[in-house]
Parts: C-alpha cells; sequence; structure tokens
RNA sequence: GCGAGGGUAGCCAAGCCAGGUCCAAGGCGGCAGACUCAAGAUCUGCUGGCGUAGGCCAUCGCCGGUUCAAAUCCGGCCCCUCGCACCA
C-alpha cells in the first residue's frame, strides 16, 4: 500500500483522460436525446490570474453538468469571458505605468516577458488570460465545458448583440434619460472610484454622500449650510464659520453664497451658473448674525476650527442639542447659547451634551471621539428618535419620516438645494482631485419599471432558485432596484451605445442576456457567420422568431435557439445576488418570450483567506491554481469543493485540508483494488451490502435532485465506502455482488472525481468513458435486512460497553433474543397505533386476554410504548440473522457466541433473559 | 437604516426547512495500539462526565415558551459576518 502513494501518479492520469475527452470532443454540446439542460457560470471578468479559490463556482458548475450529462440530458455547458468593465483595463494601465507589484505578479505566475511587454493593451489582457483561463484553469480541471462555444464580450459579434439588445430595450421603453451625478476628474474626465483603484490613486472606497444645503439669509446674500441632518434645522442656534479661512462670494443662480473656494469650485460642477464675484475672510463674518430659514429665527456667526472648507460649503450650521461637534465647540467658547432639544429619545435630556460629557470628550481637537459619539447620535436618533413640540407641523414624527419630508419641503420651496459630496478624499491619477459632476442626461436602464418588476418577481416564483433563503430574496431585491445608468464616457473597453455612439455600454448592462449569444458564438467560431451579417433582422429572427432567414445558416441557428434556450442553471457567486441576477432575470423578462425565461440560479459562497493571511503572498491560498492541481490532484480539489462545506458558506482556504482529501482518494483507490481483488463466494451479508449500498445511493441522488452537492459527496465518498469497509471485515468476498456495486459505485462518483472515476473503469473493463455513461439506478432496498445488520452493529456496541464497565475477559457470550409473546404484543401495538389509540390502558387489555405473566408483560409495554414513538418495527428473526454472524462475533470478541431465542430452555445463571426485547437482545456474559 | 446570513464539543464543519433513530455525521488535533531499526505514511480503537451489565447525567450563544419529546418549532435578548449600486 506504501508503495501506491508513491506511485499514485495524479498528473499523468489526469493527462490521460483529459486527453481523450479532448480529442473525443466529448463537451460537445449536442441535440441528441431530446432533453436538454443548459447551465452556465456567470462568466469572469478577466482580472489577471485568478486563485484557488476562484475554482469552487466552476468545478460545482461541471459537477451539476456532468451529473445531468449521465442522468439523460443533451447538456450546453458554454463559458465565456466578461472583458468589458474596468479589471482588464485595470491591469492594462498598472503593466503601462510600469507598476512593480504589478510586474512582479505577473512573473511569479510565469507569464513570459515577451507577454509582459504586450500586456499595456487592454485587448492583448483579454486575449492572453482567456487563453490562460481554458488552458491553465477549466481544461486542466477536466472541465466539459463546450470549448467551441468560447466567447467573449469585445468581439464585434458580441457588441452587435448588445446593440440589437438596447434597442429592443429602447422600443419596449425601458431606456430613460434624466440628471446623474458622476465621478469625475477636471484633468482626465469620467474616472471610477473602484476598490481597485484603477483610474485614481487615492479613495477606492468612497462613498458619494448627499448633503442638504439650507440657505441661510444675511443681509442680500445666503450663508449655505451643508447638512446631513436637515431635520434639525429646528434645533439650530448659530452658525459655525472658520475664521482661518477666505471665503469667496459666487454668484449662484440669481443669489449670491458665501462659501469655501474648494465649495464654490465643486458646486460648479453640480449646478449651472456659478461665479466667482469676490472673497470675504471668515474673521469678517465671525460676529454678524444671519437668518435661519423654517424657523425664521436670527442667530449669530461663530468661529470653529471643525468647520472645514474642505467638505461640503465649509459653513455648517449648529446644533449643539444633537451634535456633538457642534455642541463641544460652543462649550470651547463659553456656550454663549443654549442648546435647542428638538428629538425626544429615550435615555436623553439633551443628546449630545451627555454624550460628549459621558464620553469625556475635552474639546473640538478630539476628533476621534467626537466621530464616535455622532455616530451613536446619529444612529439612535435617527432610529429611535421622535420630533418633538419645536418642530412645528412635524412634532411627534419619527425622524427618520420627518428627515424625507422637511427636505422635500425645504427643496421645494427654494430655501435648500443638494450637494454630493465623496466621504473621503478622492484623487485622480494625474493628482488632481475628483470631484462629482452632473450628467444632465444620463441614459438608465429602468428597472423601476412597475410592470417589468412584477412580472419579474412574479416569474421568480418559478424559478428554481438555490439556496432556498435567496428565493425568498430575491422578489424583495427586484423590488428595491432602481434604474440604472447604463453608460458612461471614457476609456473603456464595451459596446457603443446605439443612440450615441460616444459612450460606452457599462459593464452590468451588457451582461444580463449573454446566454443566449453562446448559441451563436459557435457559429462565429466556425467561421459561419461573419459580425457584419448580424444585424437587428438576424437578432430578431434567432431570438425573437420574427421575420424570415436570409440562408440555412440563419435556420440552423434559430433551430438551436429553440432547442437549448432558456438557461437552466446560472451559476455565480453570492456577489452577483444584488447585481447580476436581477438584471439577468429582468432582462429576459423585458426582451424574450416567456419560454424563453431563466429556469434557475445557483448562488455559492467564497472561499477566503485564512484570517489575517494576505491574497498572493507566498502561504496560504494565493498559491498558482496549476501548482495546486499538480500539488494535490485535481479529483482531490474538486473533492475539496465539492464536500468541505455546504455550497452556501463561506469556506477558508485550508491547505492541510485539501491535503486530507487527497489522501481520502487514495484511500479509495486502496480500496478499489482492495474490492476488485476479492474472490470469495456467497455469504449472508452479500445482501446487506446491496441493500446499503443502493440505500445510499438513493440519498445521494435525492441530494443532487437540490444540487446539494456536499451531501451527495459525503455518501458517495465518505458512507458507501464505509459501507465496503464493513463489508469485508464482517467477512463478505463475493466477486459478482462486489463487482456489480463498484460498477454502480465509479459511476456514481464520476461526476466529482472524473479521472480517478475514468481510471477505475477502465480497470474494470467498462465500456467508453465512465463520463458518458448512465447513472447508475437505485434497485429494490430492503429495510428488513439494514435493520437486521444495525441491530447486529448496537449488539456489539453494548457488549463492548458490557465488557468496558464490568472489566470481564469474556470466554462466553449467550445472547438471548425476545420471546414470540413479545413479538405478538409488538402487532397488537402497532395495530393500536393505526387505530390511534395505542396507550398504556389499551394495550394492557389486549394483553390481558394473552395469559402471560402481567408483571413483565407492564414492564415491557411501557418500553414498547415510548420505543414506539420512536421507529417502525419490522418483524426480524433476529436469532436466525444472528447465527449468520456468529463467526464474525467469534472473532471480534474472541469469546464463543451462544445465541437462543427466548423461548426455548437454556442456561440463563443471572436471570437475563426475562430483559430481552424486540429489537433489544438480552446478553450475559462469563 | 434597508436586505441577508450566522453563533454546534479543543478546532473546522454537518444536522435545523420536514421535532423523536442526536449520549450530535465527517474531518483536524489529541491518546493508545499494529506495521517499521526508527521516523513518516498507512491501518485499528478511544477521545463530555460518572458507572463492576448494555445505564444515568450534562452539552448545540443566553432567557423563556409550545410539546409526551427541542440543536431542530415560537417569542425575546446578546454577539459576529456580508451586500447596499454604476463596482465586477
Amino acid at each position: 500500500m506504501t508503495y501506491f502513494f508513491l506511485l499514485m501518479d495524479f498528473a499523468s492520469i489526469e493527462q490521460k483522460w483529459q486527453e481523450k475527452w479532448y480529442s473525443n470532443r466529448i463537451y460537445e454540446a449536442r441535440k441528441e436525446k431530446g432533453r436538454k439542460y443548459f447551465i452556465h457560470f456567470a462568466y469572469p471578468g478577466i482580472s489577471g490570474y485568478l486563485h484557488v479559490g476562484h475554482m469552487r463556482g466552476f468545478t460545482y458548475a461541471d459537477i451539476i453538468a456532468r451529473y445531468m450529462r449521465m442522468n439523460g440530458y443533451d447538456v450546453i455547458f458554454p463559458a465565456g469571458f466578461h472583458a468589458t468593465g474596468l479589471p482588464a483595463v485595470s491591469l492594462a494601465k498598472k503593466v503601462a505605468r510600469g507598476d512593480e507589484a504589478t510586474i512582479e505578479y505577473l512573473r511569479r505566475n510565469g507569464c513570459p516577458e515577451d507577454i509582459i511587454e504586450k500586456l499595456s493593451d487592454p485587448v492583448e489582457v483579454v486575449k492572453f488570460f482567456s487563453r490562460v483561463y481554458v488552458e491553465d484553469y477549466w481544461k486542466k480541471f477536466g472541465f466539459l465545458i463546450d470549448y467551441t462555444r468560447l466567447m467573449d464580450t469585445i468581439s464585434p459579434g458580441y457588441k452587435r448583440f448588445i446593440q440589437w439588445q438596447f434597442r429592443r430595450l429602447h422600443e419596449l421603453n425601458l431606456l430613460v434619460q434624466k440628471p446623474h451625478f458622476a465621478p469625475f476628474c477636471p484633468n482626465c474626465g469620467p474616472v471610477a472610484v473602484d476598490r481597485s483603484e484603477t483610474d485614481i490613486s487615492e479613495g477606492g472606497d468612497a462613498e458619494i454622500l448627499e448633503f442638504v444645503i439650507i440657505k441661510f439669509r444675511m443681509d442680500d446674500k445666503i450663508l449655505p449650510a451643508a447638512t446631513l441632518r436637515p431635520e434639525t434645522i429646528f434645533g439650530v442656534t448659530n452658525m459655525w464659520v472658520n475664521d482661518e479661512v477666505e471665503y469667496v462670494i459666487a454668484k449662484v443662480g440669481e443669489e449670491e453664497w458665501i462659501l469655501s473656494e474648494k465649495a464654490a469650485k465643486k458646486l460648479s460642477y453640480q449646478m449651472d451658473g456659478v461665479e466667482v464675484v469676490g472673497k470675504i475672510h471668515g474673521k469678517e463674518l465671525v460676529g454678524k448674525k444671519c437668518m435661519a430659514p423654517v424657523v425664521e429665527r436670527e442667530i449669530p456667526i461663530f468661529a470653529a476650527k471643525f468647520a472645514s472648507p474642505d467638505i461640503a460649503t465649509g459653513l455648517v450650521m449648529s446644533v449643539p442639542a444633537h451634535a456633538p461637534y457642534d455642541y463641544v465647540a460652543l462649550r470651547d467658547i463659553g456656550m454663549p447659547v443654549e442648546p435647542i432639544v428638538i428629538i425626544e429619545i429615550e435615555g436623553y435630556e439633551i443628546p449630545a451634551k451627555e454624550i460628549v460629557e459621558k464620553m469625556g470628550i475635552k474639546n473640538q481637537e478630539d476628533v476621534e471621539k467626537l466621530e464616535e459619539a455622532t455616530q451613536i447620535i446619529y444612529k439612535e436618533e435617527f432610529h429611535k428618535g421622535i420630533m418633538n413640540e419645536n418642530c412645528n407641523g412635524y412634532a411627534g414624527m419619527p425622524v427618520n419620516d420627518a428627515k424625507e419630508r422637511i427636505k422635500e419641503e425645504m427643496m421645494s420651496s427654494g430655501i435648500a438645494s443638494m450637494m454630493r459630496e465623496f466621504s473621503k478624499r478622492v484623487v485622480c491619477r494625474c493628482g488632481e482631485e475628483v470631484v462629482i459632476k452632473r450628467i444632465p442626461n444620463q441614459w438608465f436602464i429602468k428597472y423601476s419599471d412597475e410592470e417589468l418588476t412584477e412580472k419579474s418577481k412574479e416569474w421568480v416564483k418559478e424559478m428554481n432558485i438555490y439556496p432556498k433563503e435567496y428565493k425568498e430574496e430575491l422578489p424583495k431585491i427586484l423590488e428595491w432596484y432602481g434604474d440604472r445608468a447604463c453608460i458612461r464616457q471614457g476609456s473603456w473597453l464595451g459596446t457603443p451605445f446605439p443612440f450615441d455612439e460616444s459612450w460606452v455600454i457599462e459593464p452590468i448592462s451588457d451582461s444580463t442576456i449573454y446566454p443566449a449569444y453562446y448559441i451563436i458564438s459557435k457559429y462565429v467560431n466556425e467561421g459561419k457567420i461573419k459580425a457584419e451579417e448580424m444585424d437587428d433582422e438576424f437578432f430578431d429572427y434567432v431570438f425573437l422568431g420574427k421575420g424570415e432567414a436570409k440562408n440555412d445558416v440563419w435556420k440552423e441557428i434559430r433551430k438551436e435557439f429553440e432547442y437549448w434556450y432558456p438557461v437552466d442553471i446560472n451559476l455565480g457567486g453570492k456577489e452577483h445576488k444584488t447585481v447580476h441576477f436581477p438584471v439577468f432575470i429582468m432582462n429576459h423578462v423585458a426582451i424574450f418570450p416567456q419560454k424563453y425565461w431563466p429556469r434557475g440560479i445557483f448562488a455559492h459562497w467564497w472561499v477566503t483567506q485564512k484570517a489575517g493571511m494576505k491574497i498572493s503572498k507566498s502561504k496560504g491560498g494565493a498559491k498558482p491554481i496549476p501548482d495546486a492541481a499538480q500539488r494535490y490532484g485535481v479529483d482531490s480539489l474538486r473533492l475539496y469543493y465539492a464536500h468541505i462545506g455546504s455550497p452556501f458558506v463561506d469556506i477558508e482556504w485550508d491547505d492541510e485540508a485539501v491535503e486530507q482529501y487527497k489522501k481520502r482518494i487514495i484511500r479509495l483507490w486502496n480500496l478499489f483494488e482492495e474490492l476488485v481483488a476479492l474472490e470469495g463466494k456467497e455469504n449472508k451479508i452479500d445482501e446487506w451490502l446491496a441493500a446499503a449500498f443502493n440505500d445510499k445511493l438513493l440519498a445521494a441522488k435525492e441530494a443532487m435532485k437540490e444540487f446539494e452537492l456536499r451531501k451527495a459527496a459525503n455518501a458517495l465518498f465518505f458512507e458507501i465506502p464505509n459501507i465496503f469497509s464493513w463489508y469485508m471485515k464482517r467477512g463478505g468476498e463475493n466477486k459478482s455482488v462486489v463487482m456489480e456495486l463498484v460498477k454502480k459505485w465509479v459511476r456514481a462518483i464520476a461526476p466529482f472525481t472524473p479521472h480517478i472515476a475514468e481510471e477505475m473503469w477502465e480497470k474494470i473493463g467498462g465500456d467508453g468513458f465512465v463520463s458518458l455513461q448512465k447513472y447508475p439506478g437505485v434497485e429494490g432496498i430492503d429495510k428488513s435486512i439494514l435493520k437486521a445488520e444495525e441491530l447486529l452493529i448496537s449488539l456489539t456496541e453494548d457488549i463492548d460497553e458490557i465488557i468496558k464497565v464490568t472489566q470481564i475477559k469474556p470466554s462466553k457470550i449467550y445472547i438471548y433474543t425476545a420471546p414470540q409473546w413479545k413479538w405478538d404484543v409488538v402487532e397488537i401495538a402497532k395495530k393500536l397505533q393505526q387505530e390511534k389509540r395505542l396507550d398504556m390502558k389499551n394495550l394492557m387489555n389486549e394483553i390481558k386476554k394473552m395469559g402471560v405473566n402481567m408483571k413483565e408483560a407492564a414492564q415491557f409495554a411501557n418500553k414498547l410504548i415510548q420505543q414506539m414513538r420512536k421507529e417502525e418495527f419490522i418483524r426480524i428473526d433476529e436469532k436466525e440473522y444472528f447465527e449468520t454472524a456468529k463467526e464474525f462475533l467469534e472473532r471480534e470478541f474472541g469469546a464463543n457466541i451462544l445465541i437462543y431465542s427466548g423461548d426455548e430452555e437454556c442456561y440463563d445463571p443471572a436471570n437475563k433473559r426475562r430483559h430481552a426485547m424486540p429489537y433489544k437482545p438480552a446478553i450475559y456474559i462469563e
């Protein structure tokens, strides 16, 4: 056995079978059986090398595809690449600017030098990594993806397809135009603010905040105070300006506003007609008064350092009762005004004052604590606060309602407006600070459309969605889903927007109905149709059945589409739950007839790194996929993904665990060799083996109905091998029975660990590829024999326990099975149970008629009633069954085994036999 | 906030939807034994407590409830994680 460990050459087994599969093109979708299954995974964005965690979902898809193929479906399992969007561009830009870490990362993953040079071009990135994904990942893992259908989202044909989609959406009135606010660099134009920081050098995790600007009047000028809490206008006591800052006077429409210079600049991107006309120093404002709107109160202007010219307008209204900053700043200057409380909240009188005192905040420089205090008060008040009597018409209203209403009211009466601002500084790669720019005529896909939302929600009810929690969640997501800005400007890869080609369709919107294109991509790849030929007429015909075919290829493609569509499973990571999957559904619903709407979604969770372990460092999960495949073997990895945890929980990558699965595979191989070497004859235990095997196979198949891969893998790779082991331990050695079951088992495991399964299949002389065999069926499962063996096992456990407790070295073990009359009572009890009148009284009444020892009978009846709630009693001849296992028992315990039925005279010195019950023989050891 | 998920033995992780077969699968770790010159690998057994007869007691975040019966159902509480949009 030991040698085999060294000889187990996963790599050559994998290579051998992959070559055979691929040269025979068994992955190709063919219309043969009249039943089809369309599965695909959310195609990956091209972001560079992937790590072992990414293979989880792909592997699930392949397992399911293989399983369905073996279950008599024509399977279409295509794949492609999402080339649009940031990742590829991001990588290319990093290479272009010679980013050291990126170059090093490429080298570490074995990227050739001449390629690295080329990768400054995003198109080259797409080209190169498409190949890597196919050759180094998917094919190495043995995926039976239909490689004739590979495609990406920047090919000419795909672009035509997307333009057709958008023209359809337009016809359906699902494209709308309205103003939008987006990140913008004054030097470079539109930029993306995202965590990968492709365009920017700082602030990738910034959010866009919506400040309300409330206009305070000061003579003929406006002091625009920016706030996130417009409802606190009722508690305003003063205005804050920074007396170390020079402000500007800017014309905003007809008005003149005083605000920081930076604010004026930012605002000029968000509204028309902002023009700086003068300057005024903060010092000059301090001591003056201004008029607060809504409450119509005259309030003083004070100086505060925390009023930063970098944030919003640089002017802050002071609400000391509810804003810790304001309270502390006022306290710093000797409390010239008193806080006005406007929100009732349990546990507080003057919230800001109390929290500041409780946290021991010294002054306005104590920023960290002030931030925390602000957060606490904000949350508490927002969720639990009620506007009090100082708030006119809003008194008694919960804060979260009042906030929106006050904002709306002030906006519509012109005393407030909006300003968007990043939650933190965002700096462009060019060094300039990124601003938020108003785009007056942004195009949106109208996902808020009521009819579309309703239809989609209804359709979700018809879909197979895994996990089922997500099925519950999806309607709520669809409801919440708002219009999506679907085009943008900048140097992106993507499809030009058909109604204004200077814009590019953004990557979420160009990847909604793409599985339909897999039908066409095959013909493109084979050169049977050219992109130029694919006009709206073509797509209308192929997808909607409108108009006439211009040639036979069109007809063939239409037939293909009709056969393969709709998608049965779209599988993707949990990150798609609120982005891709909803638009996948909605666009299908909008564009296609109902019979082509998607049938299912499978959302899987992630493989994460161990806490504190950084991705892309030498240890842990960052190891390149080909290295992991080589080190552990592909089947080990596939089994690891399938079995380490439920598909619907995150798992932490763990090298040792993978190592364990590798050992498991080797052990299984050894078991397999042992089994096929058996040359013995029949035995009673053979029946049990068949029953137990089929029972577990049934469990696996049931699990696969709901794609519970883990459950199925557990039955196939752990429970069934245990059954085989137990069989041999029990003395089983029947060649024909074992071979028949091994043949089934090898087929059953093939979807999960196909390489090792093929190797086994070949060894036992199976026909063709095991991958193309029919998945094994379940034969009759004899429950009574399963139960009998179960009783035997619990008998050995009982004997073990007695030996352990008494420390007897057994020489003879007496086993007494239950007497006939007790079984008769069981029959009576079963009858009573069926009639739903099983209780002590009724049962004893019946027993009285039998003429047995009533004291013993009462004890037994009592236990029996309890037991019958838990399990069903099947009549088993325990004595006969135990006799067949006598040799085994004698071997196990090294003692003579004597088995008596409860009805025969026998040796019983300790008076044990009267305890014997059906399913619970009495035992005496000496 | 909105939406979702989770807390199970030393650790990881099933079970929970469909209550009883749960003194909680499987794995890791630990202990003992077999093989071996030895180590590793492999194999076998044990791994909550008590117990000189198969038993009893404890345990599934905390508190309470429903039930003959609760890890599982219901209510409340505490704690943790994730997504929230133009980013794939």
